[in-house]
DNA sequence: GCAAGGTC
């Protein structure tokens, strides 16, 4: 159901102090009885409505906080906004089970939050002179829903209000949405509202019970949590790190040749064509034909055309993914750098899913703000292969905002890594609207009697886009190969490499696993992950995220006794619940209630085995020297941890197949595993106890 | 103090 309240114009009426209400003009910013308030989910949102709406409203502050006046057929409309969640679920007591919580404002309670509280009073002072209608203008989805609701209901404590529906915070979009306002957005708001009780329920409910019996176990108090985000995605680092160190890498024998033409001296290289083999003894056999060959016949030359497209612009996790590649910047630090450079002014908001831009986007005026910064060249280059300004774009969207983009304002003094992320964001920004690198690719086949050698050559022809964006792509140049020609062999070598499948992850592959399973939004994951650290579950190290003995109990305990939490199923099961109530299918108070005999059932299953958790604590944390593994500091049954035990069983599991590949003796394997770090770090820390005697093989 | 979700 539309609704066209009468109060709302038709029309879209330009700011003035018109003839119709006088207002004198050091009273502009102050709201008169019966005027209509819009709430915003941040100001930036704000003023793009505002000056969608009226054209050149008039801005105001109140204690540095921004809003916006206008008249609309001679009605006063003020735009204010909140800045996100403006409360916040908190409970009364500290036992659990608890299943009592409160909505409460945040500035009040918690600590990091007292800039909240300027948006606060603007909105307590603007609800003093009572606004005729209310508008909720947040974003369009269920935390918008519920960060305006939650405005409404208790800071201008009412119930009837509007609904503004937009999907981007275009002109378009925001004059159609106002002309047809829509009732209250019920059904959205008690969706949101059970999200935010979900998610409290499981992870205040589980996090005590852990603080709980950890405190009773080593007598000391320690913050832990555990959550329906966080804690799959602890399982998936301690997962990742446990196949990485257990796993053995496999021998491959690469054949490569140094070849040259017979009429020229320039020399080139190769590989025979069933390169990498598996034995070294058929590498061996295959080197030796071909020296005795001695001379080839180039037999086929293939030569492929192929092209890069430009990226599609940045969504925030593409840029976290490229400020790590590049500079090697976590997640959390190019966000918190983004956060600060969108504050300032200079790139657009960085929070958004979206590889995309609304058709009607200004694109050329951005460019030619760009082009009287730092960025002439690119800017020109873009103009002359893309007169239409049409950016390569990717699939992801976002409701609420489109790609990241630099808004060509000038940037005053930034820090160095300020700087770097900037720069990327225009960089790619520009590449988007570039031509594609065209490279082509020359591969001969050579035939030396039996055995076929490759020689593969990669030129690029066109940089296009990569002469302005950090990527290199590598080159590689042989000589132009005519059938026919003839090929004398240099020299042949059989290159041994060991190749593991598994790695661990880093920050950044964490956030795309995160990303890929739908699990945390575009700007709860990064700090996220940060959260894992900072409890002491995971550590960063040279080979990538490993799980601390905290990490690993705390993943132990989650799986007996809440296993919802330990997979990502939970966030699959919360977002069906969810649309069944936003599509008005079920009560919240009938998913609450279910969700709370579980979590009910879970802790007192887990209170009535209290003991049990707490030796695996104290096994974990306290482990006695002699149950200690013979490798590492954690628990052991028969000499071994789980880890180490693992390991000992695929290197086991491998032995026999990689003394055939080899041609090793079984000693001489082992102790080229020990040394090798391309096997998992379990895997070697085992082959050396063999080889020192300390475990035996049956 | 504990979740996950918004944002200055």
């Amino acid at each position: 159901m539309l609704i066209h309240p009468e109060h709302l114009a038709k029309q879209r009426g330009a700011w003035s102090l018109g003839a119709e209400v006088e207002v004198p003009a050091m009273r502009a910013c102050s709201p008169i009885t019966g005027f209509t308030l819009f709430i915003a989910e941040k100001p930036k949102a704000a003023k793009a409505i505002a000056t969608a709406l009226f054209g050149k409203p008039l801005e105001c502050r109140r204690q540095g906080v921004p809003y916006w006046v206008a008249y609309d057929s001679g009605r006063l409309c003020i735009v204010a906004s909140a800045a996100g969640h403006l409360f916040s679920l908190a409970s009364l007591t500290n036992e659990y089970p608890i299943f009592e919580y409160e909505w409460v404002v945040r500035w009040k309670v918690e600590r990091g939050s007292r800039h909240l509280r300027k948006f606060y009073s603007l909105l307590e002072w603007l609800s003093k002179f009572e606004p005729k209608n209310v508008i909720n203008a947040c974003d369009f989805d269920v935390e918008g829903s519920v960060i305006g609701y939650n405005v409404i209901r208790f800071i201008l404590k009412r119930r009837d209000y509007f609904r503004m529906k937009f999907s981007s915070l275009t002109e378009d979009e925001l004059a159609r949405s106002y002309r047809n306002l829509l009732p209250p957005d019920a059904n959205m708001v008690e969706a949101g509202l059970c999200r935010h009780e979900l998610d409290w329920i499981w992870g205040i409910n589980a996090s005590r019970l852990l603080m709980d019996v950890y405190r009773e176990a080593l007598g000391r108090r320690r913050v832990l949590s555990l959550g329906r985000v966080q804690t799959p995605t602890l399982v998936e680092a301690i997962n990742r790190f446990v196949a990485d160190v257990v796993e053995v890498a496999e021998p491959k024998y690469t054949v490569s040749a140094l070849l040259k033409r017979e009429d020229a001296s320039e020399t080139f290289s190769g590989v025979h064509e069933n390169s990498p083999f598996e034995y070294k003894h058929e590498a061996s056999v295959a080197k030796s034909m071909i020296l005795e060959a001695g001379v080839g016949i180039v037999k086929r030359v293939h030569i492929e055309k192929g092209e890069r497209p430009p990226p599609p612009p940045f969504n925030l996790s593409d840029l976290q993914g490229e400020a790590y590649r590049l500079y090697g910047f976590s997640p959390y630090k190019t966000q918190k750098l983004a956060e600060k450079l969108y504050l300032e002014g200079l790139i657009s908001y960085p929070r958004t899913e979206s590889q995309r831009y609304p058709p009607d986007f200004p694109h050329a005026k951005v460019l030619e703000r760009l082009k009287l910064l730092d960025y002439a060249s690119e800017v020109g280059y873009v103009f002359k292969v893309n007169p239409g300004l049409k950016p390569r774009e990717g699939k992801k969207m976002d409701p609420a905002h489109p790609a990241i983009y630099p808004t060509g304002k000038r940037p005053g003094r930034l820090s160095e890594d300020e700087k770097k992320v900037y720069d990327l964001v225009v960089r790619r920004y520009l590449a988007s609207f570039m031509d594609p690198a065209r490279i082509t690719r020359l591969k001969a086949l050579i035939a030396f009697k039996g055995q076929h050698v490759i020689a593969e050559g990669l030129n690029v022809e066109w940089r296009g886009w990569t002469r302005f964006y950090p990527l290199d792509i590598a080159e590689r140049t042989i000589p132009l190969l005519r059938e026919g020609d003839r090929v004398s062999v240099v020299k042949v070598i059989v290159r041994e490499h060991w190749e593991k499948k598994k790695s661990r992850h880093t920050r950044a592959s964490l956030l795309q696993w995160m990303e890929s399973n739908s699990i945390g939004t575009e700007s709860t994951r990064a700090p996220i992950i940060e959260t894992l650290f900072s409890r002491g579950y995971l550590k960063e190290e040279k080979g990538g995220i490993r799980p601390t003995k905290t990490g690993l109990v705390v993943c132990d305990i989650a799986s007996k006794y809440f296993s919802a939490l330990t997979d990502a199923s939970l966030t699959r099961e919360f977002e069906e619940m969810l649309r069944r109530v936003r599509m008005g299918l079920e009560r919240r108070e009938d998913v609450l209630e279910r969700a709370k005999n579980t979590v009910r059932a879970l802790v007192e299953e887990a209170k009535s085995r209290f003991e049990d958790i707490k030796s695996t604590i104290l096994l974990y944390e306290k482990t006695s020297a002699a149950k200690r593994c013979l490798v590492c500091e954690l628990p052991a049954t028969h000499g071994l941890c789980h880890i180490h035990e693992k390991a000992l069983e695929s290197l086991v599991e491998s032995l026999n197949n990689l003394i055939r590949r080899t041609n090793l003796s079984r000693e001489g394997l082992l102790s080229r595993i020990a040394r090798n770090r391309k096997h998992g770090k379990a895997v070697r820390e085992v082959a050396t106890l063999i080889l020192k005697g300390l475990i035996r093989l049956e």
